[in-house]
DNA sequence: CGTGCCAGGTGCCCT
DNA sequence: AGGGCACTTGGCACG
């Protein structure tokens, strides 16, 4: 059996069900009048209200109300559920550790409750990521400019690792920071602190920084222009 | 009737259950084995499997496997969901624009549709946050050092707003910079900007940048180092 | 609307 | 485990 429902369950039965889908490593969803307290890396109460709460068998927990993409509440994977019922609601607490954090679920009434078993799967393949412009920009270098030569990707330095490194046609350093999408200022001092490293590294303080993107804001620009920065448009494909 | 429901339905069942739950503005769960494919920002596709798949009255569509916190693909609030029968299959497409892009998730087969009427709601309430922070500061400036004069929050300048502008005793500017968190290089640049907006606005070299938060990196020191900015370890409370 | 930035960010990869 | 960073980041507040 893939799915088990309770429609409108006493609070007893929804423990069993709740109970046994965590052990069974069930996908499990309900639906319910409740409040939710969380205490953690912050703190934060939920009122009573209409939510739909998803656990999941990696220790996921999301309460989701009937807006926006994210959960009002959550706890992230590797938490561990416990079901119980106390003062006539039915509770259910996921806790972590590192950091420490807990949530509460407190059901007034359940609605719903639905087990699922997830046998089938497959993955996600993405393309139009940062990476796929990377190998775009290798595979044709001179979108960049004429005669560059890529060296590295990912280059390491004392400010982190470089997107691309490379040389000019005058054999000068040249660091290129990648954005998949329109830029602001941390992008540009991302690439100065790049820059520097590399300068400081090499003693060349010809050392070129390129900040490639789709657009750009007018205060990453000029954040560009003051460092004798340049730009390069590159629409993703 | 708040809750419908249907269990294994027929293509042609589970259409009109989704299109009237489309319409009548409800919360609604689908569990059942499809591909979903994304074009937009970016593009994916998801191969055939079992998925947890949420549609919101405020346009959100989320596709959730058995791992994680963040749905596979999604849809964010905004979006039109629009439902078909064709090629014996299910097809749910959720459209936006600015920027254009579409999922469509594609059922091979259903087997649980659930619509939820959600009329009873209340809100957050979150403590703990940068926010909180800034006002548990307010309240006692000598955290930050004995006759530190708080003046402004969210004080503009050319590179963006500071989070507390004031003056020391000797009436020098003083940019402070909060994070909730352990911070990285990305807060030292953040306030070198601030810090290299308000030297330039007043003239005054002598302007102090202080990062505040509860721990910082080796590379984040460094580079206040460099700039002869401050750091005050601050614990949330 | 765009710009900028916080978020209980999450997730991934690397050391 | 911690650091650094991308993300279809999302969400908000302000100009």
């Amino acid at each position: 059996m893939t799915t088990t429902r309770l429609h409108r369950p006493t609070h007893r039965d929804a423990f069993e069900l709740v109970g046994s889908a965590f052990e069974n490593g069930r996908l499990l969803t309900m639906f319910g009048r409740c409040e939710v307290h969380y205490d953690g890396r912050a703190a934060s109460t939920l009122g009573p209200g209409q939510r739909l709460v998803i656990y999941k068998p990696d220790g996921t927990a999301l309460v989701h109300t009937a807006e926006n993409r994210e959960p009002v509440n959550w706890q992230p994977p590797g938490s561990t559920h416990n079901a119980s019922v106390r003062d006539g609601q039915l509770q259910i607490r996921s806790t972590r550790s590192n950091p420490t954090e807990q949530l509460d679920v407190l059901f007034e009434r359940v609605e719903t409750v639905s087990a699922y078993a997830v046998t089938d799967r497959s993955d996600l393949k993405l393309t139009g990521s940062e990476e796929d412009l990377r190998q775009w920009i290798l595979n044709q270098p001179e979108v960049i400019e004429k005669g560059f030569h890529p060296i590295a990707t990912e280059r390491q330095t004392k400010a982190g690792p470089i997107d691309i490194f490379g040389e000019d046609t005058a054999g000068q350093p040249v660091v290129i920071e990648l954005k998949r999408r329109r830029v602001g200022p941390s992008a540009a001092s991302q690439l100065q602190r790049y820059v520097e490293a590399i300068t400081t590294e090499l003693s060349n303080p010809a050392t070129r920084g390129i900040l490639v993107a789709p657009s750009i804001t007018d205060r990453a620009a000029s954040l560009l222009d003051k460092w004798e920065f340049e730009y390069r448009s590159v629409e993703i494909e």
